[in-house]
DNA sequence: CAAAAACATGTAAATATTTACATGTATAAA
DNA sequence: TTTATACATGTAAATATTTACATGTTTTTG
């Protein structure tokens, strides 16, 4: 396997909040969920067809004007249950945090290499701008700075928050100490 | 694809360095690459034909004792340049960090469930023992605080370093709040 | 009202990744 | 000297992921 079919259990949690249809599962992962796991609807309607062959979810379709159909997916007490033990187990991986950007930087050896100076304004660039859409997100989705009923999305807000802070200021360190060389 | 052949500029770094066998690659990915790329032995053999079709690296024969056979591979010229046009290209994607307690933590909703304690202590501990094995791996490599003709290496691990004192900072203090609800 | 953008759902093909299967040698420890 | 461990190299099968192919509807904007 590659990864244990962890999508199976977003796909899971998201439905355990609201009924959803593979659009709406599919556009989640191009917001919140996308600052921590990606997936294309290509890998998403085919799953959902194997959840309700596993009887973890469940659909009825709902008809938009003349003729649009969607399936409204739902999740099933199976499907609770489910999603329910995979939260109670031990995580104990610790995956390997695949950066291209890091992987780069590992084959550069002296700080006299002048795709250094690039790679780095590039990489400071894209943060500070990860950085802001965060804050926004943060200031958007949790205006009174409280996490009402919602903590685990609060608390991984926060998380990469801080993560693009922390990992902002290392780059900007480092391009201050390589400019005075 | 998934994920456009990193693992291939993976192999031709390495190479650039010293000349290597499969299986000092895959060792690679156990200890200094294991903390941002991961890669199986059945990954890696295959590649590393594929990249000799591509003239990227040649391989010769060494016999250890009496007839244990090692392929030692080296980089050509052409996989140099490869190696190095990479090195050379934007590195725009940011890709989402893969965190399976993230993930988990997203379907947590309030600070009540019996769920979230475990979960926190149980990472906690995961990432305390991952600082401690960086800051051992920064000492045994880099003893005089210097990086020496390896700065990609230094910075990276400084880079994961600062990473998981702030990851375990963030849970040491959301423990502690959690604790005094 | 025409056009563009967003909604909506799929399949196919290529590639990447993990786990399991498979085999044998050399060296260090007991 | 036997045994365990590390060295060494592969293949097969299952699964995951991405990109491309494919089609049609509804809503918003100009």
């Amino acid at each position: 396997m590659a990864q244990r079919n962890q999508l199976k259990f977003i796909i899971l949690g998201l439905l355990s909040e609201n009924d959803l249809t593979g659009y709406d599962i599919t556009k989640a992962f191009e917001s919140d969920i996308g600052e921590f796991w990606s997936a294309n609807h290509s890998q998403i309607y085919p799953l959902l067809k194997r959840l309700e062959d596993e009887q973890l979810i469940s659909h009825k379709l709902e008809v938009v004007g003349e003729k649009l159909e969607k399936k409204l997916y739902s999740i099933t007490q199976s499907g609770k249950e489910v999603l329910r033990q995979w939260l109670s187990e031990p995580t104990p991986e610790l995956s390997a945090t695949k950066d291209e950007f890091i992987l780069k930087l590992y084959f550069i050896h002296t700080a006299d290499d002048p795709l250094l100076m690039p790679m780095l304004t590039e990489q400071h660039q894209l943060h500070e701008a990860k950085l802001h859409h965060l804050q926004e997100q943060m200031a958007k989705k949790f205006p009174d700075h409280t996490s009402q009923n919602n903590l685990g999305h609060f608390l991984i807000l926060q998380h990469a928050i801080q993560r693009e802070t922390r990992y902002t200021a290392w780059l900007v360190d480092l391009i201050e100490k390589i400019k005075t060389d």
